[in-house]
DNA sequence: TCTGGGGTCCTAGGACCC
DNA sequence: TCTGGGGTCCTAGGACCC
């Protein structure tokens, strides 16, 4: 918590309807309703004259429409247009700042701080009046509502509270007498089964929550989330504003509109989900080590497994391999609804020299020779060389060799080892990394 | 015609290493 | 030779956010 309302957030309102509403006159003060208009979505955004039938997000897309009179317009998100609005309004959050970190496509802190703004009370509300009718102004009319206080819990809360169009400064010391009257669900973090866990001990307000002992807290959330508690009850919250976030994992998930059954229609989406995965992380210049797959059953049950291995993959092929030999160890005889896959333990390979002209491959296995020798190994490639003779060699205590590396076009691997059998010289082409990727058997480094 | 899709963070237990 | 303790990695599940 600082000592001046500087940190600022801005919360488009109900912005996918509001993007509808404005590019399609006839939609303007009618309900207007987006997510998955199909039998099993939910509702993304609705609309404020929606709001008023009790429809929210993520209510079930088939309870919305008995609640919703006729007239009603449905409609399939268009993330395209919404993405253009967005990056309309975050040019102009980086033109006040530096430091903006996007939250969502419709959301975000600033760091005033680091913009050299007057930060006194009359000064930030200038500022935020200012910001607000530009985004209305850049945008064609989509608004949004802004929070600005000395932490970004309170900037939060400052944003939701008088929304739609809101404005809400917290001057600094105003903290505790705006956070202590509110339901226990406004801070960020306290969900449905938190709140639950919270009324059940008589525990409504923020204030209430600030008299509980921080051992019942820890006692019954763990300890990260106790002590957060605990802290976020009596507004202390240093979390800085971060401008760059790195991705820590890419996933793709399908709900079927009618459970699967058939292991063939279950290999193939999950052939699909794992190209549609790979070929994000090609985009962003990532590849990945871990593998889950997640299936949710009729009765929606959630299973999750996961492979780990030695080198990180952006190969869809590959991803999709391992992928099926996970779902094999999930019973699906019952029938699955959703099936995802991920990508996790991201490394970024344009981050390492060696491997910055191409992709690593995994060459398949090569040579048994007798433990422990070790393996000498010299590899050329007819295009540029990123092998380093003798590297990237990996052995196990059986003597089985494997070579790591990268490269298109002819590979020639010699065999040198001191008192190995004169070594085979083996040739192969490597004009399709893809096919000569393996699963990475276990291996252990070659003591020294 | 109940319950999307993309993420993040935390926990607990086991394996493994020193 | 009745028994350690810390650290790291991995897996599975769950809560939460927009």
């Amino acid at each position: 918590m600082r000592g001046e309302p500087s940190i600022l957030h801005v919360d488009l309102d109900a912005m996918f309807a509001a993007v509808e509403q404005r590019d399609k006159v006839s939609l303007r003060g009618k309900p207007v309703v987006v997510g998955g208009v199909a039998g099993r979505g939910v509702v993304s955004t609705a609309s404020y004259e929606a709001r008023v039938f009790g429809v929210r997000s993520a209510m079930p897309m088939a309870q919305a429409r008995r609640r919703l009179p006729s007239g009603t317009a449905y409609l399939s998100p268009r993330f395209a247009a919404y993405k253009r609005t967005s990056q309309v309004v975050m040019d102009l959050l980086t033109g006040l700042t530096p430091l903006v970190e996007q939250v969502s496509i419709d959301e975000a802190y600033l760091d005033l701080a680091a913009g050299g703004h007057d930060l006194s009370p009359r000064g930030v509300t200038e500022l935020a009046l200012r910001l607000k009718r530009e985004i209305a102004e850049a945008t064609g009319g989509v608004t949004g509502s802004v929070g600005v206080a000395s932490s970004k819990l309170l900037a939060k809360i400052g944003s939701e509270l008088h929304k739609p169009d809101g404005l809400t400064v917290v001057p600094a010391g105003e903290e505790l007498t705006l956070l202590h009257p509110l339901a226990v669900g406004a801070l960020g973090g306290v969900g449905p089964a938190t709140e639950q866990r919270l009324h059940r001990s008589g525990v409504r307000t923020v204030g209430q929550l600030a008299a509980v002992p921080l051992a019942d807290l820890v006692d019954w959330f763990g300890v990260a989330h106790g002590n957060g508690l605990f802290r976020l009850a009596r507004a202390e919250d240093n979390r800085v504003v971060v401008s760059e976030r790195e991705a820590k994992s890419v996933s793709a998930e399908e709900t079927f509109d009618v459970d699967l059954t058939d292991p063939v229609r279950l290999q193939r989406e999950l052939d699909l989900l794992s190209a549609r995965v790979a070929g994000r992380l090609r985009d962003s210049g990532l590849s990945g080590r871990t593998v889950n797959i997640k299936v949710r059953h009729p009765d929606f049950t959630t299973v999750t497994r996961a492979l780990t291995r030695d080198q990180p993959t952006d190969d869809g092929r590959l991803v999709a391999q391992l992928a099926r030999r996970l779902l094999a160890e999930v019973n699906t005889t019952g029938g699955v609804r959703l099936l995802g896959v991920g990508v996790s333990t991201l490394a970024d390979f344009a981050q390492d020299e060696l491997f910055s002209l191409e992709r690593p491959v995994l060459i398949e296995p090569l040579l048994m020779a007798p433990a422990p020798e070790p393996l000498a190994v010299a590899t050329e490639t007819a295009g540029p060389p990123v092998w380093r003779p003798g590297q990237d060699v990996r052995h196990d205590e059986h003597g089985s060799g494997w070579v790591w590396g990268s490269g298109l076009g002819r590979v020639t691997v010699r065999f040198e080892g001191p008192r190995t059998l004169p070594g085979p010289v083996r040739t192969f082409a490597v004009d399709d990394p893809l096919l000569h990727t393996t699963d990475p058997p276990d291996w252990t480094e070659p003591s020294p």
